[in-house]
DNA sequence: TTTCATGTTTGTAATCATTACAAATTAAAT
DNA sequence: ATTTAATTTGTAATGATTACAAACATGAAA
């Protein structure tokens, strides 16, 4: 409890209630919430919570680089407390995004340009269908 | 002419006025353009032309594979006559999107898979600043 | 040629995530 | 206690996309 609110101090911003919940949410969830998500549980525990201070508080993380952006599924933007650069799965049949270790030269940010643009973010995602899925289809099969 | 309408046969789509000019705007611009920008210079030459069309014609030849979506800016689609797998750099500044060939073993769909995860497609782009707007930079402080 | 069926195009209305905005609240400073 | 600035909140606006149903075109049967 005590890390993350030195966490914000760091990145010089002022950790209020609101904030330290919202950062807490994302440390203990890491599957790439959406701001619906994060939105529908917190209102639980803290009644006053409204959306537009999520969104305010994420875009505030994100500025400051405490959290990262993820655009994959093209409807809602997801959120992701790894800042390292590292690539994401999305399952096409379950929605999940998983992280993935790809031994990718540009994932590893070992390069600062390509065809003369100097890069400043990578993005690297897959699309199709993840390990769960698979297993399910088989037995699936198995069973008929 | 003759080719672009047998590109539409071939992958079982009617060829129909709308449908190939839109195509055959693809063709002639491959900037990633979006719904808007394709529609308000289609709308000049075909007045009729209505732009639920374009979404749909859009839709059709993504799912058919006709063209590709590129989804970076986070704001619209792009689109993207390209269909082979290549990786793009979004500029921060000018917010071109440039095609970029780079030595990914994923970008030449080298693997199947990751982590156990069926890989179907893959996404791969940077942002950054480009190398236009990086000369254009340069000069500006020489001339300071 | 008329009739009918099917697919396509079009305009408008609805949706949905996100942003803008201004009032209300809180915290810090004097 | 007063003042000031920052934060939070609810509501309204935005903007890209989708849903929908009417209008239109095409082409085969009658
Ligand atoms: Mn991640
Ligand atoms: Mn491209
Ligand atoms: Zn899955
Ligand atoms: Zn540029």
């Amino acid at each position: 409890m005590k890390h993350i609110k030195g966490e914000l101090e760091q990145k010089g911003i002022k950790p209020t209630y609101q904030r330290l919940c919202i950062l807490e949410y994302l440390h203990a969830h890491l599957v790439h919430p959406t701001v619906e998500g994060i939105y529908d549980e917190l209102v639980d525990r803290v009644p006053t919570m409204s959306k537009t201070t999520v969104y305010n508080t994420l875009r505030l993380f994100s500025e400051k680089d405490v959290i990262n952006e993820i655009r994959i599924t093209g409807t809602e933007v997801r959120y992701d407390i790894n800042c390292q650069s590292h690539h994401h799965f999305l399952c096409k049949k379950c929605g999940k995004i998983y992280d993935v270790d790809v031994t990718c030269p540009f994932a590893n940010m070992e390069h600062k340009e390509v065809s003369g643009h100097e890069i400043q973010e990578v993005h690297g995602y897959f699309k199709g269908i993840c390990k769960e899925c698979l297993t399910k289809q088989n037995n699936e099969q198995k069973g008929r």
